[in-house]
DNA sequence: AGTTTTTTTAATCAATTGATTAAAAAAACT
DNA sequence: AGTTTTTTTAATCAATTGATTAAAAAAACT
């Protein structure tokens, strides 16, 4: 294991802004985490703010690189890019939990971030799901339901519980093995529901 | 409008904890959106921690009193109360949009604020609501399914897409205006959702 | 009207945080 | 082996932040 200063810097920000966020977190912690001196982060990144900057480019490219692949995927029909999307995703959240907290929280003081990533717009709004899901829409007769209306479904089944877990875990008073089998459950159950939406 | 002084401060607290949550708000902050002296926090809540905690509290009773009445009203039907829970969501979302992402966000550091909250997860366990949606999943023949799921997919679609405004206005190149009119769209689109998650 | 208590103010302080500095150590080059 | 460049270190600094202080102003009490 023998990363370099610089991919150990980053490797522990990464860690760090996750879970603290941007201004809860200290030039400090992020030493002790990577286990080098206070000063090296200013060498390597020049400043605090910087080091987030790529932090926080990293983190959307992973929030969205898991179902890129399945969006634009011309090979593949709606229901199985529904099934793909959803596993991606639920694999992706389950080895990082805090990506989408943090994303959305410094979203909020920084949209910015995100038009720098103005790329996967067009990616989106040009897929084959997206025009998959506008057939499906018009054979069911539900055209006057904004097709996007699904995706955000899609996301506020599969991301939400991530982002609650705190609240989930209280109001059912189980532990992190629990919640993830809760999790598991939902697996097979959200592309169900989601296939409720738009039955033919 | 003859505020007191310790109102005015919690008004100004509650507006800038929830925009900037915790470490990301400084006393000054609070002090300059309440148009008071820096030195009247300390002298009416004596540190930033405490002014925080009871914030923290007021909002987490925010979140969750616009349905406890539904929850546990007996004159009402199952679908009655889909209906009233999302459209008083709705209500208090659309008046403070940044609760959720608020709440959610500084219940990972401290999940214990929650804790205290426990009352909760009693009115919540033995509440009507929950009871309806047990006896419907097994009138549906889906007693595999934990009731739960449907409370968390009520809170994922209804919720989420707060939390997500970020992204979603610079995904389809929105407004705040017609991000509303977004969420007015799924007002009635949410509650046929989840009918047909639990249809007959 | 005088006295006491409460509220407010501006200045100041102690601690913290992001960043800099100068020197030493290590690596790379000749 | 000597020289140059890069990396690392511990100490220090400048700015910021939560909090305190002492005095003035206002309100309440007698």
């Amino acid at each position: 294991m023998d990363q370099s200063t610089e991919e150990k810097i980053k490797t522990a920000a990464r860690k760090i802004f996750h879970e603290k966020g941007y201004s809860g977190t200290r030039t400090r912690d992020i030493a002790e985490e990577a286990g080098i001196n206070l000063a090296l982060l200013n060498y390597y990144f020049r400043n605090k703010k910087r080091l987030f900057e790529l932090v926080m480019s990293d983190s959307l490219e992973d929030f969205f690189s898991s179902i890129r692949g399945a969006f634009v995927d011309t090979s593949t029909d709606l229901d199985q890019k529904i099934q793909i999307i959803i596993n991606n995703y639920l694999d992706q959240l389950t080895a990082n939990p805090n990506i989408p907290i943090f994303l959305l929280n410094e979203l909020r003081s920084n949209p910015d971030a995100l038009v720098k990533k103005s790329e996967l717009r067009g990616v989106l709004n040009s897929s084959s799901f997206m025009q998959q899901l506008e057939e499906r829409l018009k054979e069911t007769k539900q055209t006057g339901i904004n097709p996007f209306h699904l995706i955000v479904n899609i996301l506020g089944l599969t991301v939400f519980p991530f982002m609650a877990s705190p609240m989930i875990k209280e109001m059912r008073q189980i532990n992190d093995e629990q919640f993830m089998a809760f999790i598991e459950e939902r697996r097979t159950l959200i592309p169900q529901w989601i296939q409720l939406m738009i039955k033919k």
